[in-house]
RNA sequence: GCCCCUAUAGCUUAAUGGACAAAGCCGCGGCCUUCUAAGCCGUUAAUCCAGGUUCGAGUCCUGGUAGGGGCACCA
């Protein structure tokens, strides 16, 4: 935003050490810690240290270094947009014109509307895979982070300037399975999936694991089915169809009351056949160990790497009776990703922490045998979502809050709350509100947390919606249209102001983080973090109410009021494309 | 045994190696005849321990302590 600024100061620190053979080190820019006025700032502490050991000045290095910034502040005189320079404790800091930077931001947030914020396109194509639901399963809220994760990441990269391939890898073959269709053949056969299809299709296989658990000589019909399923039997491949569908249509309606999208669907039964080709592949290459019928099909990884610590140990790529695992599929997965977009620069895995190592040996045997586009698979980790008193949730352990249940009781509390907040409200637009915010309500925590971080999930915070959380920045937002509305300027035309007057610190502060957003969502890019746009988008709100607080808008003075006006409506567009961003509705009324 | 992750205020969490460690919740005290009080203002309180690297460490390295996870036919 100030490149032009830093280059020409950059220029000139050059110019000056050069002349006095001062050994500059590379400068780095940060804000200056506020005061009340922006700028940007360096410090001479690397220089000077340099300098001192190199055999100059025999002096502390703080001292030499305030002695760098004295000399170089007498240097910058006259440079168009910068109001004063200070030099202090070591750094040199560059104060900008008030109303001129004033003017940029708020003129740049307006013009730029939508895209506010959005990186030059890259030309580069990545992969998002995320959510990889089990079919014939409940969908609980464990399985939630990941689908609000890697939907947000996918948001934010796109938004950021590459080209994003949106993947979902739904588990639709496997023991489990064949336990469901066991137990829908036997105990529920001809019932249909009721209004909550996921929790339907759960219920079936909790009832599958209870009968089993009860009677464990049951297990022999379930392998019986299993062998039927491998030859194919026709009744068991319809059933299966039919049954997984009604799991993919759940599922479908979740991403869609979610509002998470897909652009393409892998699925593990497809690349059974394909991945046992490949094992085949690595055994004639030395790389993996048949040991059948004695054994498995192994890869030895820290042998092969010649790795005295276990590190990346043993990978099983196939069972001894030859049939798929999933590490089996996650190989043909890789390639099979890479066949269907040759040009991917990074292929991305939202899967949660446990399968850091199955991964690391996937990604790392499939670049020993000298697929090189291994390399630019990436495994994005995060932590659990767990239950007061670290409880995992686990569908068999009956430990589970349903996805289905806690966002009706989320939309449901939403409602509750704005009907008291808002009586004026109309039905359509109640419902409509519920829905964001009790949606945006249990979205944010699950975004504003480090992803290598645990969750832990209790009802009373989940649908807590003061502080720090959603609710808090649509409000804001919701402040913002309610001014813009009352002044008659919703459509964004207003005369541009000069800022021609004594700032308030709160607008200082409004203007300061609405124009770090563009350098945020860099920086959530890059590292695959949506906690950096939560974070920052409720910075933007937090200053916003502030302001909100101190500064009328409609009843200022014209030059005033025309001023706040664009602070009013670049607040407001940031914290649409924020709240966009991690997947948030961003509402005209609450 | 080996590998990985985590440790900041009473609680939940922030902080590109840089200036005084920042919020929310809880508690206490203020603020609605003024653009929606789902709000604002004030207030107490913290970097697990010991070394090291560095001009400078919550951040990097080593070793501990505590908690969690993972390690051959589960996903």
């Amino acid at each position: 935003m100030n490149e032009q600024l830093q280059q020409i100061i950059e220029q000139k620190i050059k110019a000056y050490c050069e002349a006095n053979a001062i050994p500059l080190a590379a400068l780095k820019w940060m804000p200056i810690p506020f005061s009340g006025e922006w700028g940007m700032s360096t410090s001479f502490f690397q220089t000077a240290a340099d300098e001192i050991r190199a055999g100059g000045a025999k002096k502390p290095v703080p001292a030499r270094a305030q002695e760098i910034a004295d000399a170089l502040k007498g240097q910058m005189g006259g440079v168009e947009g910068v109001s004063r320079v200070d030099a202090v404790k070591g750094y040199l800091n560059v104060y900008f014109e008030t109303a001129a930077y004033a003017r940029r931001v708020a003129s740049d947030a307006i013009a730029s509307r939508a895209d506010f914020g959005r990186g030059a396109p890259k030309g580069q194509r990545l992969m998002v895979e995320f959510s990889q639901p089990n079919t014939h399963k409940a969908f609980h809220v464990g399985h939630l982070r990941s689908a609000i994760l890697g939907d947000s990441l996918a948001r934010i990269l796109d938004f950021a300037g590459y080209d994003v391939v949106r993947a979902n890898y739904p588990g639709d073959m496997g023991l489990h399975v064949i336990r469901w269709l066991w137990a829908y053949m036997k105990y529920h056969n001809g019932e249909e999936p009721e209004a909550d299809i996921t929790n339907w299709m759960g219920m079936v296989y909790s009832d599958a694991t209870k009968r089993l658990e009860e009677n464990p000589e049951l297990e022999a019909e379930v392998r019986a089915l299993y062998a039927r399923w491998d030859r194919r039997d026709p009744d068991v491949v319809a059933l299966w169809e039919k049954t997984r569908q009604w799991s993919l249509v759940g599922f479908d309606q979740m991403y869609d009351l979610l509002d998470i999208k897909f652009h393409k669907y892998y699925f593990n039964s497809e690349e059974e056949q394909p991945g046992k080709e490949i094992v085949a592949e690595l055994v004639k290459r030395g790389i993996a160990i048949d040991e059948r019928p004695e054994g498995p099909v192994i890869v030895k990884l820290d042998d092969l790497l010649g790795n005295k610590n276990e590190k990346f140990r043993v990978l099983v790529v196939l069972r001894s009776d030859g049939t798929a695992l999933y590490a089996t599929e996650d190989l043909s997965l890789v390639l099979h990703k890479f066949r269907d977009y040759p040009d991917m620069v990074k292929s991305i895995y939202v899967v949660d922490v446990r399968q850091s190592l199955h991964f690391t040996q996937v990604f790392k045997t499939l670049e020993l045998a000298g697929y090189e586009d291994a390399k630019k698979c990436a495994h994005v980790a995060y932590e659990l979502v767990t239950l007061p008193g670290n409880v995992v949730m686990s569908s068999r352990e009956g430990t589970v809050v349903l996805l289905e249940n806690l966002i009706r009781e989320a939309i449901e509390r939403a409602k509750e709350e704005a009907k008291k907040k808002n009586p004026n409200l109309g039905e359509e637009q109640l419902n409509a509100v519920a829905k964001a915010v009790g949606l945006g309500a249990l979205k944010y925590p699950l975004l504003a947390r480090e992803n290598a971080k645990i969750v832990t999930f209790d009802w009373q915070s989940a649908l807590d919606f003061n502080g720090q959380a959603a609710p808090y920045i649509q409000y804001a937002h919701v402040r913002c249209n309610s001014i813009l509305r009352k002044a008659g300027v919703e459509t964004l035309n207003v005369k541009r102001s000069t800022f021609d007057y004594a700032l308030d610190p709160s607008e200082i502060e409004l203007i300061e983080a609405i124009s770090r957003f563009p350098a945020e969502v860099q920086r959530a890019a890059e590292e695959y973090k949506p906690l950096v746009i939560a974070s920052h988008g409720y910075e933007v709100a937090r200053t916003f109410a502030s302001f909100y607080d101190k500064c009328p808008v409609i009843q200022a003075e014209e030059n005033v009021r025309a001023a706040r006006l664009e602070l009013v409506m670049a607040a407001k567009q940031t914290m649409a494309n924020a709240l966009s961003l991690l997947g948030i509705q961003a509402p005209e009324v609450m």
